[in-house]
This record gives C-alpha cells, structure tokens and sequence, in this order.
DNA sequence: TTGTAAGCGTTATCAT
DNA sequence: ATGATAACGCTTACAA
C-alpha cells in the first residue's frame, strides 16, 4: 500500500481501474472483470452490483492492459484498395455500423491498389493483434496470403466470389457482371461493343474478361475494342479514353466502363462533342454510383451491393471470431443492372 | 524459468519480445528498449546490435505493452463529419500519409454531421488513451469541448480558423470564402444572387453568412433567395433545389451552392430543362472537386486545399505531441477560386 | 551509459 | 460460483 491513486503517477492514467470498481462493489477484480465480461458463472446480483460500481465511477476498461493479458486485442482490421471511390466507403460504413456496437475498434488500411502495400499494410497491423481480418478481393502477394494463412486469425473476403469456395467470402461474381454488361448491350442491338477500364485491379479485369467471354460468345469479340490503362479511374479519365476510342473506331456503338466515374466523364464529353448517347453509342457504367442517375442522359449501370457486401461481411466476421464456424462460406449477393436512358 | 517461449501458452502471441531482442543482443531488456526508441543515452555500438537482433527475429513492438506500460498509446483520433464527401477523403489521406510513417495510428471517426455523435465518439476513443486529436471545426457540444480540454491531450482543428486565435488550427476562413464568391458573381454583373445549401453544418452556414454579408454591403441582399436544408448533400439533391429556385425566382441570375456536389446537380438539370448557364443564370460551387471541371458548362468553383490542411493539420499534430508549443497556432492555407465556364 | 526492480490494468490458471 | 496468484510485454524510476 504505497499511495492512494490520484498519485499523479506519470505511469497512470488517472482513470478509474477495474480494482476499484471492484472494491467498490465489494468483490474480487476477477469478479469485476468477468461481471462486465458478461461471463455466466457470475451470480446475478453480483453482475449488477458490479455494474452499478462501474456505472458510479465511469469505469471505461483500458484496451491496452485487456489486450496484453489476453493476448487479444478488441480491434478488426479492414483493407480497401482506394477511398476515393465512394463504392468502399459505403462498404466501410456499413461494416463500422455492425462491428462498432460489438465493441470492435476498426482499423482502414488503404493500399491504393498496390498489392506491395496491402503486404506491408497488413504486416504493420499484424502487430496490432487483430480479432479479425476484412480484406477485399483474392488478389494479393503471395506473403501477403501466407501472413494471413499463418496468422489464423478469422478472415472475410469481400467484393468477389471465391472460385474455390473454401475461402469466407461475401460479394458478387465479377465475371457475370460482366457478361450481363455484354448481354444487355447485345439484346439493344449494339454490334461494336468496346470495354474501356482503368485502375486495371483485379476485378476491373475479371468484369472485362466475363464481357470479352459473352462477345466471343456471341462472335462479336474485337480485341481492338479493349482499352484499359492502370491510370486511376476518374471523371476526367473517362472523358479522355471516350474520346480517344470514338476517335479511334468511330463505328463502335456502345462502351461498357469498368467504373460508372469513367462513364460520367464519357456521357459529359459526348454531349460537349455532340455525340449522342444512345443513338450513336450506348453508353453502360458499373456501381451505380449516386451521381449517375441524374447524368445526362441518366445513366444505365450495374449497381452493386457495397453496402450489403460490408454488413454480411462484417456478421459473417462476428461469426468466425466467436468461434463457430460458417456452413456456407460464400456469400453471393448478385448485382442489378439498372437499365435507364443511356443504353 | 519454467519453459521455452513456444509453449503454445494462450496468454502469449507467440511472437518474440523485447527480451528475446535483449537477450540475442547481449543486453538488458530496457537497453534494447532505448535502443529501439532511438533515446539517445544508449552507445551506438549497442543500438546497432539491438536493432540486428531485432530485425534477425522479426520484432514488433507489442503496441498493448506498450501502451499499459507507459500509459500512452501511439493512435492520434480523427472526427470527420463525412466520408461520403470526397473531401474529407483527400485530408484522412494526407493526414496518414504524415503519421503513419511515425509510427501512429490513426483512428478514423465519423460523425455523419451529428454534434452528438461526435461526443459518442470521442468519449469511446478516449478509452483508447490517443496521444493526439484532429478534429473538424470548431461547432460541437459543451460536453465534447470540456472532455477535450480535461483531456489535455494535444489537439489540432480543422478546416475553419479560430475566431479567437486561441486554438490550434489548420484551414481557412469560411466566411471568408463565401464572401469572394459573392464578390465574384457580383463583379460578372449579377444582381439578382441565390445561395442554396445542404448539410447544414457550421461551416456551411458560415459561408452563407460571409456570403450574406458581402450581398448586404452591395445592397444585394434579398433573404428570399437563400436555400438551406439540413438533408445530405448530393448530386440529386442540387438538382432538386436548383429547380424549386429558379421555378420560385425566375429572376435570379446567379447561385451558389454550398458544396460542388450540388452545383454539379444544378449544372445538369439546367441541361435537362434547357436553363441556359452561364447566360440565364451563373452557377458558382465549393471545394472544387475533381469532377467539377469536367462538367458541361465547366463548373466554376471554389478550391479549398483539403490535402494541403490534413498534411499541416497532422505536422502541427507531431509538433505538439514531440511536447513542443507552436507560436502561430493559427495556419491559413487560404481558398482559390477557379473561374470556368459556369459563371 | 547501463541495469535492477517494480509496476502499468487486465485476464488465465488453478484452487477452493 | 468466487478468489488468490501470477503473468502478459513493456517502460518508468532509480541506482550503479
């Protein structure tokens, strides 16, 4: 019994500790502790006599001792490729919605679509202890996948399907959006189709390689008709490739974009250059971002379920850091293609 | 000594400890302390032995350790009102792209507009015991004002300037930007100026206000033709409002839009409804975000230097937390109007 | 300049 | 069902 607490001890923090609470409520701190834990074998009035303690102190428990003594931290880490792109956002917020009330700290790591950050990203956390593990997509370095793999911490991927199925995963498959994007355009009528694509991740490619299959499929495939830069993906961007592919192959008449941000910045330069959507080229976006149905003309899209993507995810995490295991671990929440004036 | 380090303990992480470092390197545990901290009584003979040993192992600091022992964590929390404003994007990424590199974390709060839900957030974040605060403007509860000052934890504000100079802050003066705008539209000849907002947080209504202002001094000023609503701001929405203005007052001749995202919904549905812009009425927008060039007419607008203010917002941030005082605490990184098409 | 001892606030273990 | 004890990995205080 050196001192009373309010020592001004630079090694405290001042705030109340779980000792007091305990004291407070006239139990041992492990008492305390499992009371607030909400462990079982905890009698009834004890739990609340506890709570009533902590509740009178403002008893708030210190993350940093919880997860020293357990080896466990509280906090759940969330990759995304980009935050520029309003699709990871709504995804993210969704996934904050479910995992903030459960007590989960979430920790963003934006890699910018660079798979030696994701790698490095995902290190530096590691040291963090995380619970859980939101990542989005398959397509990593290999360390990345045996950090993860080794780690054994639960993981949810997110955004696309798992070809293998063994992996938890909650998305849509990218490839059949794609091939819808096709199919559409074809059933309109639409002859010369192009893909145009920027930011070339993974699923930019896997939408373009599902298009190119139904074309082909069509016998309708015209290699030339592919324009994809690893350029990030913006307004100005798709009014720049737009341009340059009428120009290019005047005869085509209708674009799928990878992204509806691309598509806008199309649908804006045809109307400053005259061309007219549809009537000369169908113009077909991806995401369905808010702007796009106020475009003129409004603008067709596949729209994509982001924000179901993270709340699913985020349960389906939720599952697997409590130890149960999922029967189904592939997610598929489809996609819609919104057909409007643009196609 | 009771076993070997891989005792597949569940109390323990299985990844090597400081003492393992110490251990390798021939020295005590708080000497590779020091050493990996860079204090500079250590002999640099020892810090480059420890430092090997460290990196032979693998080391990383176990952040919970480190946190309980010395009381302090090394996470600096930012409130954002938005992530849906491509905004607060573009700062979040300067401020990690300052921090990280530092070796902070960075927790990521948003509040969605909600004084109340800024309070939330910054009492759970505080369990978290983060050595430095970034927030947004200065419009908040009493109770989240005092939590701050108790706290005493280093904080830099964001976006708007410290009307009492008191405060450390990073941005620019609101006010101020809406009065330019104001002056902008009335040296093109307009005399008859709406100001039509969403969101209607502080810095919104202080645009309006400085906006107001310069109306008045010009004897300009007609209250009838202010817009404000507290719905979120959107491309639909400036569409929207900027229909319901003109089919309320005709005669107005110029707007500006609180936010680009509304001026951009403006510019289309004048389009749509064949509203000539700029000729009819001039259309003005804030932050100039990246699509706002691109629009038809070219949307003229306000740059605010958002990734300029998280970069400075952070460096003040460090300079503070380092113990440090700065003299000027009050940094204006100005706003640049943009002249384009649409006005 | 380096090391010893102790403690940060919590939870796991094992006993009762 | 509850508690005593030790331990998690690191850093502060102080001694050498």
């Amino acid at each position: 019994m050196t001192s009373s607490k309010n020592d001004k001890n630079p090694r405290t923090t001042g705030r109340p500790t779980l000792n007091e609470v305990a004291r407070l409520a006239g139990v041992s701190p492990i008492t305390a502790s499992r009371a607030l834990r909400g462990i079982s074998t905890v009698a009834t009035e004890l739990v609340e006599k506890v709570q009533q303690a902590a509740q009178e102190l403002n008893y708030v428990v210190n993350p940093a001792a919880r997860a020293l003594a357990s080896a466990q931290s509280q906090s759940v880490v969330v990759l995304v490729p980009s935050l520029s792109n309003l699709l990871f956002i709504e995804t993210l917020e969704a996934i904050h919605q479910v995992l903030r009330p459960k007590g989960f700290e979430v920790l963003i790591g934006n890699y910018h679509y660079s798979r030696d950050e994701e790698e490095n990203l995902l290190r530096n956390y590691m040291a963090y202890q995380p619970r859980g593990l939101l990542l989005t997509g398959f397509d990593r370095t290999e360390s990345a996948r045996r950090m993860v793999e080794a780690s054994k911490i639960p993981c949810v991927y997110m955004m696309d399907l798992d070809p293998g199925a063994g992996l938890n995963c909650v998305g849509f498959s990218q490839v059949s959006a794609g091939e819808t994007a096709a199919r559409h355009l074809i059933s309109r009528g639409r002859r010369k189709l192009a893909y145009i694509g920027a930011q070339l991740d993974q699923r930019t490619l896997l939408r373009g390689e599902g298009f190119r299959r139904a074309l082909q499929h069509a016998n309708l495939h015209d290699p030339d008709l592919e324009l994809l830069t690893p350029r990030p993906s913006s307004v100005g961007l798709g009014g720049e490739l737009f341009l340059q592919m009428m120009a290019a192959h005047p005869q085509v008449d209708a674009i799928f974009f990878g992204n509806d941000d691309l598509a806008q910045g199309a649908l804006l330069e045809a109307m400053r250059h005259g061309i007219k959507v549809p009537q000369q080229v169908a113009v077909l976006g991806f995401n369905d971002l808010p702007a796009s149905a106020h475009m003129v003309p409004r603008l067709s899209s596949i729209s994509t379920p982001r924000e179901a993507i993270g709340r699913r995810a985020a349960e389906h995490l939720l599952t697997l850091m409590a130890g149960n295991t999922i029967a189904r671990p592939v997610v598929d929440l489809g996609f819609e293609l919104k057909v409007r004036e643009s196609t």
